[in-house]
RNA sequence: UGGGGCGUCGCCAAGCGGUAAGGCACAGGGUUUUGAUCCCUGCAUACCCAGGUUCGAAUCCUGGCGCCCCAGCCA
């Protein structure tokens, strides 16, 4: 039944191999911005726990708060499950197809003396309510008789009473220790909002807590997943479900949310970086929405993978990105083809090669998987390598290109840096070299060379905007209580730095967008949807490990 | 004694009374026309603390301590 070997196992695993009663979840998300990485943990978690035990998962849209949600998100939502490479069956269901039988449950409620419309202020319903520690006392309206609360709730719908006149509450315990239970609000009402799949039908909407239990018991889940916030909720799930005659009963467990260093994944925190323009758009690469990592260049499979391995548990969630890096750099190395790209150019003129001659020079795709392939790439005298290669002064340990030190051009010829251009400012602006013709495919004679750099023809490289990313924030937990301050405090000003003048290999020219590549020593890189012919558009997805840079840093 | 939850390596995480899996990170070494990949090796006498039960405890009991969540007519 349960657990492949790579699908480890965790405790709600351990709690559906104990029940043996099938196997059916929801995802459950409000359309009210895109979805993040956090629900990646939870679509992974609702939709694969379906597919391992042979069950169904429904993709369903908790919808009872139109003022905050849009058909775009819903849009967006559906496009994202996809593309991780779910599916949920048939249309994807709405909390707000059930709204006329919610609203019979709500009759039925109000009938077993468990509901009433209590016209108390949002204000004076909070004192009511107690605190964390001092009890709530009895709403005046509480002992309303059913058939008054029948008429008034009726009237409701109807549309009699203004935005906040009056609620409709579940009659539990006021002095219940457990907050969520001093009569919560089940209905309030909602004027002029435009629902958008149920229009002007209604002037009023469920709350979540008495919305999602019965939605979960009308599509027979069995299992209802969320997050640890909700434990407290779960004695209020259950009341719904035992108070009212329902189908099914289904199990409400739950998870700890995700927390990924440097990185935020509150909806609200994501609209605000939208909203305020700190970020271009939703799907921003560096945004921790599954559109921006699509953009930035992660993979469904790579993504699938770092939800695989953070587990399911519920303590403290607080993965590092290296694990996320860690995913992206072995999905990728497998299955993207090797190309190069000089992302910081400097002119290489091999002076001993001939001035009118090109060659086609063949390069793996992939250097462990033969099966991907060769392409071919043109050599010429005129090239451009990274000014990062080069160095006058180098360390003892650096083996890339120096004055009179030779360096191999990957897949080509070993060069020996002759002299060095500079211009009026004493910049750098080109180098002499000279090749060796006999190193082409083979070692040279009598001589070790260490460094192999990456190059482009001069004459043939295409033009491209390389973007490159690094974290949004410079703290490991920028929304933590204990920091002072607002999180955009803590943004990252170097979170993008666009190239825009990098030379990339003539076979780029035909790259598509969302195509993964590995620059060779660079790392790797996916063709940005502003792509076109005229401008090509590279965003950097991850680098490669980099030990060198270790290695420099430390000495 | 407001309620709920959690505490196993820097970060995740197995473990469910029989003597601490694995991944990431990190540190060494080998191969290499990517300082990549790959391959070896190392990395918790110790499981929040203190008592107790037991031949035996991360696992059971008792008492502490620490951290997280809850007072929306949001979800």
């Amino acid at each position: 039944m349960s657990s492949s070997i790579n699908t480890p196992t965790h405790f709600i695993r351990n709690i559906i191999d104990q029940n043996k009663r099938g196997v059916t979840t929801r995802f459950p998300p409000e359309p009210n911005g895109y979805l993040h990485i956090g629900h990646a943990k939870s679509i992974c978690l609702n939709f694969g726990l379906a597919e391992d035990y042979n069950g169904r998962c429904h993709l369903r849209f908790d919808d009872t708060n139109p003022h905050k949600e849009n058909a775009e998100f819903i849009e967006a939502i559906k496009r994202d499950v996809t593309w991780l490479g779910y599916t949920w069956g048939g249309e994807p269901r709405f909390a707000s197809d059930y709204f006329e039988q919610l609203y019979q449950y709500a009759v039925e409620l109000i009938k077993k003396n468990k509901a009433y419309v209590c016209d108390l202020s949002a204000e004076e319903t909070r004192v009511y309510r107690g605190t964390l520690t001092e009890r709530g006392k009895d709403s005046p309206y509480r002992n309303r008789s059913i058939d008054e609360n029948l008429d008034l709730f009726a009237r409701m719908r109807a549309g009699k009473f203004t935005d906040g006149q009056c609620v409709l509450r579940a009659k539990i315990d006021m002095a219940a220790p457990n907050i969520n239970l001093r009569d919560p609000a089940i209905y309030r009402i909602r004027h002029g909002v435009i629902h958008h799949q149920t229009g002007e039908a209604w002037c009023m909407y469920p709350m979540y807590d008495f919305t999602h239990c019965l939605s979960d018991a009308i599509e027979a889940i069995t299992y209802s997943l969320c997050t640890l916030e909700f434990e407290d909720h779960r004695p209020l799930y259950d009341w719904f479900l035992d108070t009212l005659a329902v189908p099914c009963h289904p199990q409400q467990i739950e998870f700890s949310r995700l927390e990924l260093q440097y990185t935020i994944t509150s909806k609200r925190k994501l609209s605000q970086l939208v909203d305020e323009g700190v970020v271009a758009n939703w799907d921003d690469p560096r945004m921790p929405t599954i559109a921006g990592l699509r953009r930035r260049g992660f993979t469904p499979a790579s993504l699938r993978d770092f939800c695989r391995r953070i587990g399911v548990t519920k303590s403290e969630n607080n993965v590092e990105m290296s694990v996320l890096e860690s995913c992206i750099r072995e999905d990728l190395n497998d299955n993207a083809p090797r190309r190069m790209a000089v992302l910081h150019p400097l002119k290489v003129v091999l002076t001993n090669y001939d001035e009118d001659k090109t060659e086609k020079i063949s390069a793996a795709n992939h250097p462990q998987k033969e099966e991907m392939g060769q392409r071919t790439v043109p050599f010429s005298r005129e090239l451009y390598i990274d000014r990062e290669d080069f160095r006058e002064e180098a360390p003892k340990k650096f083996k890339r290109l120096v004055i009179g030190g030779e360096v191999r051009l990957r897949n080509a010829y070993v060069i020996r840096c002759d002299m060095v251009v500079k211009d009026a400012e004493g910049e750098i602006i080109e180098l002499h070299c000279s090749y060796d013709p006999d190193t082409l495919g083979k070692t040279p004679e009598g001589r070790k060379v260490k460094g192999v750099i990456h190059w482009v023809s001069a004459a043939d490289a295409i033009p491209a905007e390389i973007r490159l990313y690094d974290r949004l924030f410079t703290q490991a937990h920028p929304d933590a209580n204990s920091l002072e301050g607002n999180f955009l405090d803590y943004l990252n000003p170097d979170s993008l730095r666009t190239l825009t003048h990098c030379f990339v290999e003539a076979s780029l020219a035909s790259a598509q967008v969302e195509d993964h590549f590995q620059f060779e020593r660079e790392g790797y890189f996916t063709v940005d949807p502003d792509h076109h012919q005229g401008q090509l558009v590279f965003n950097r997805t991850v680098t490669l490990r980099d030990s060198w840079a270790k290695i420099e840093k430390t000495g």
